[in-house]
DNA sequence: TCTATAATTAAATATACATTTGATTAATAA
DNA sequence: TTATTAATCAAATGTATATTTAATTATAGA
């Protein structure tokens, strides 16, 4: 036994996904690469072919995570409709996108603090998720500037905001009592409201 | 050298505190017993005439932050001010305290989950937090019953503002921008003006 | 068909801990 | 004072696990 068929044959991309479900199950640090490989049927010395190391691993899901969502807010924020749609349609889409890909998202919320100290990787982690927060700050500026929002804090709003969504991969779970698309309305709805001006509707 | 003078014996207090700054620097499963040792002078295997094993340490931290933060909210939720007034109060408190201990509230946060396999220990933490979680659903429950909030879906909404809560811990800094009163006010007032009803001020 | 390369494995390396054990010394109660 | 107990340590134990290495086999291209 060695190289398998052609047909059985592992992608990067699946190792990703693999090592992303591990992390959510057992933390980063609690997450083996023998547990990653059988998640796609190989021994774990087969991982450094695609991965130089463990760390290396949990940096690319985190990247395909954070990419994966701002590349899908920044898809919606286009386009110049008012901002009170433009933020209640990137706050659906991102916790849309989140529920779709929760083994990912949740391993970014939850594991990027084992990244935090490597120099380097800090930078880069920082610069990507302050990339996706200047998006929401952004609409809400332009929204507050318009008058159609109240003069909120708009550093505190985002970071509120953003745990808000972030805790939605902590709680949520498939087939229960309301759909993704009904908790984004519900969430959305509450940010939206908080944002009304005093006296508005 | 072994037991050392009165004056310089550690305290299980101490212990749980080391701990939960560890567990806040590198994660239960990247602290040592070592690093917690080391934190209160002593050597790892000392830890073990206070706690039975790493896991109990965690237990304990957990256990401790969850007491005081539902004690703190309990206390202020006391009396019958107008359902609004008690929601403001608790989330400014709530806040204030996760600041004030955010070592023991951050561990709480990130490090529950890696008990949430040890069952026992997790009906015990899931309870803990439940009981928490009623607090908030009573008093906004009360706010809509009487009509002062606009009918949200409870459930929805309190993960909404407990995730919101629980992420002020990951992005606080001392020394920031603002002080811990004013985040805590500026967040209170975003929650407050999301419960108010259509057409109310 | 032959050859180079890619994908894979099993087994070896090396280390890093959690926990245990058996002393050792301070404090305290008798 | 003397025994008992509490607090501590250094050193052993044992295991778990990231990473490396050397071999093996499939695939694709010439």
């Amino acid at each position: 036994m060695a190289r398998k068929p052609a047909d059985q044959t592992v992608h990067v991309d699946e190792i990703l996904y693999a090592a992303a479900i591990i992390f959510h199950r057992k933390g980063y640090q609690g997450a083996t690469m023998a547990d990653i490989a059988a998640e796609v049927n190989l021994t774990a010395g087969s991982l450094y072919h695609y991965f130089p190391s463990k760390e290396d691993l949990l940096m690319a899901v985190l990247d395909a995570g954070l990419s994966l969502i701002t590349g899908k807010v920044r898809d919606v924020i286009e386009g110049d409709d008012p901002p009170a749609d433009k933020l209640r349609a990137i706050i659906t889409i991102h916790i849309l996108s989140e529920i779709d890909n929760i083994h990912i998202a949740t391993a970014v919320i939850f594991e990027s603090r084992a990244l935090l100290e490597v120099p380097g990787v800090r930078e880069q982690y920082i610069r990507q998720r302050d990339t996706l927060e200047r998006l929401y700050r952004d609409v809400i500026e332009a929204g507050i500037a318009a008058g159609d929002f109240r003069a909120v804090d708009v550093g505190i709003f985002v970071k509120t905001l953003f745990g808000a969504l972030n805790w939605v991969n902590v709680w949520y779970r498939e087939g229960g009592r309301l759909s993704g698309a009904e908790i984004a309305g519900e969430i959305a709805e509450t940010f939206l409201h908080a944002l009304t001006p005093a006296g508005g509707a």
